[in-house]
RNA sequence: GGAGAGAUGGCAGAGCGGUUGAAUGCACUGGUCUUGAAAACCAGCAUACGUUAAUAGCGUAUCCAGGGUUCGAAUCCCUGUCUCUCCGCCA
């Protein structure tokens, strides 16, 4: 949620700025509702004063033994006026509040303006892409080869979008997300944490998920919703509570599988485990003082570049602009991983600066010393890795001549050291 | 799944349907005292919204949430959520 004074006191500039980011506010609706709002909450209040003096007076009358019916038809006329200004009130504020949910957050002004992913900007590359000898396999073939990645299966348990994992695929998966937990606890100071991967609505309300994007996300009958990240959960730790402004800034990191619809993706990477139904993630997660976010931003996706750069895979860093953010994000920074086969770099990591938005949304403040008032927090999410691209990213680009792939060096502690897998027989 | 108990300010914990935003204690902040600290004593200390130039006043709301009864609800009634205890089941 945006700053609701800004709506009020800065609406033409609050809505060009949405603008750049694809987001048409009705100002003119807007100001009409405000309006409204203004003049029948003021006469609510002044109604409801009324009648509390009244009462209050009633009281006084009562205990004195006074005659108090004439009291009691002044504010006769006050029950119904005030039902009638509370309803009316309570109908704005739905409205307004509609509206308010449905904005997305604004972007900083360093973010480069644009419509779409076409007009992100690259901030930088890290590593060479490696040249083969050979003709590169994709993870498709590399997987069907060794019999360690398995479409068809899956499908048949669940559908298409999900993928079975087996043997020494399914061992480097499991290295992957250890090695990036360990990575992230030892060395960046994050806790980690084991989460629910399910939650209820408010949850997945508080950091942004719904009400705008309920389509995207899984359902359960109780009305649950599979967590599309594990952001969700961790970031919600902080939901209604009051933070000593020397618990900041807290760094949280969780591994958990990602559940996505993926809903008006059809057609789009179809092949192999690129686009999941089911996916795992290690998430950190940052919960700072507003003064230090962009900062926090910056080392976050420092975190997530580290890992690449331990695996060794080529990458390059983008700043997403203005069209291309995600709703709660007011910049963001993607990670793009190196793959051979497509002979182009996909996204692995996103690692966001929320400002105050899911803040405000989730009521998580601190108490500030220097004003002595709580303060809503700032919060960061990124990806420390996409664990499934990051397998995809290892298969194809430490690929053999003979189909055989081999172990980065980081990940051979959490594979028994072995130095190659899926040898082709 | 069955039976019962509960949910009040940062924490603990009072509260008869009437001037209760809410006793008291702890914590916190400022002060007195002290060479300094502790102790003691004094004072202050919720949040949001509205109005406003104002972080000044004034007003409104908030005692888990949502309804209801009433002139008036933290207090009474209904529904829901969560927590705890006991029983059953269970990885």
């Amino acid at each position: 949620m945006l700053d609701p004074q800004l709506l009020r006191n800065e609406l033409t500039q609050t809505a060009e700025k949405l603008a750049q980011r694809g987001y048409q506010l009705d100002v003119q609706n807007w100001q009409q509702l405000e309006a409204s709002r203004k003049a029948i909450q003021v006469e609510t209040e002044q109604l409801q004063n009324q009648r509390t003096t009244i009462s209050k007076s009633i009281g006084q009358a009562k205990a004195k033994g006074e005659d108090i019916q004439p009291l009691l038809s002044q504010v006769a006329s006050i029950g119904d006026k005030l039902e009638q200004s509370k309803n009316q009130l309570k109908t704005i504020l739905t409205e307004m509040e509609a509206v308010t949910l449905y904005t997305p957050n604004l972007a900083d002004d360093s973010v480069p303006l644009g419509d779409d992913e076409n007009d992100n900007v690259e901030v930088s590359t890290w590593g060479t892409p490696k040249t083969f000898d050979f003709e590169v396999k994709d993870h498709v073939q590399l997987g069907q080869n060794n019999q360690g990645l398995d479409a068809e299966s899956a499908a048949g348990l669940s559908g298409s979008r999900f993928t079975l994992l087996t043997g020494e695929m399914a061992q480097m998966h499991r290295a992957l997300s250890q090695f990036m937990l360990d990575k992230h606890t030892q060395q960046h100071g994050y806790k980690e944490y084991y989460v629910p991967y399910m939650v209820n609505a408010e949850t997945m309300q508080g950091s942004g998920q719904l009400p705008k994007f309920a389509d995207d996300a899984f359902i359960t009958e109780d009305e649950r919703y599979l967590i599309p990240t594990a952001e969700v959960p961790l970031t919600n730790l902080v939901a209604d509570t009051i933070l000593d402004e020397a618990e900041l800034p807290i760094k949280m990191t969780a591994h958990t599988p990602c559940f996505r619809r993926e809903a008006g993706s059809y057609g789009k990477d179809t092949k192999g485990m690129i686009r999941q139904h089911q996916f795992d993630k290690v998430e950190m997660v940052q919960i700072v003082h507003p003064e230090h976010s962009f900062a926090a931003l910056e080392e976050m996706t420092g975190h997530a570049e580290a890992i690449l750069q331990d695996l060794e895979l080529p990458y390059r860093k983008l700043v997403l602009c203005t069209g291309d953010m995600g709703f709660s994000a007011t910049k963001t920074y993607d990670l793009e991983v190196w793959v051979p086969a497509q002979h182009t770099y996909r996204e692995i990591s996103s690692c966001s600066n929320c400002t105050d938005f899911q803040a405000r949304r989730m009521q998580a403040r601190f108490r500030n010393a220097d004003v002595k008032k709580p303060q809503l927090v700032h919060t960061l999410n990124g990806s420390g890795l996409a664990v499934g691209r990051t397998l995809i990213a290892v298969m194809e680009n430490y690929q053999n001549d003979d189909g055989s792939i081999t172990v980065p060096a980081v990940l051979k502690p959490y594979m028994n050291n072995k130095s190659k897998v899926n040898k082709a027989k």
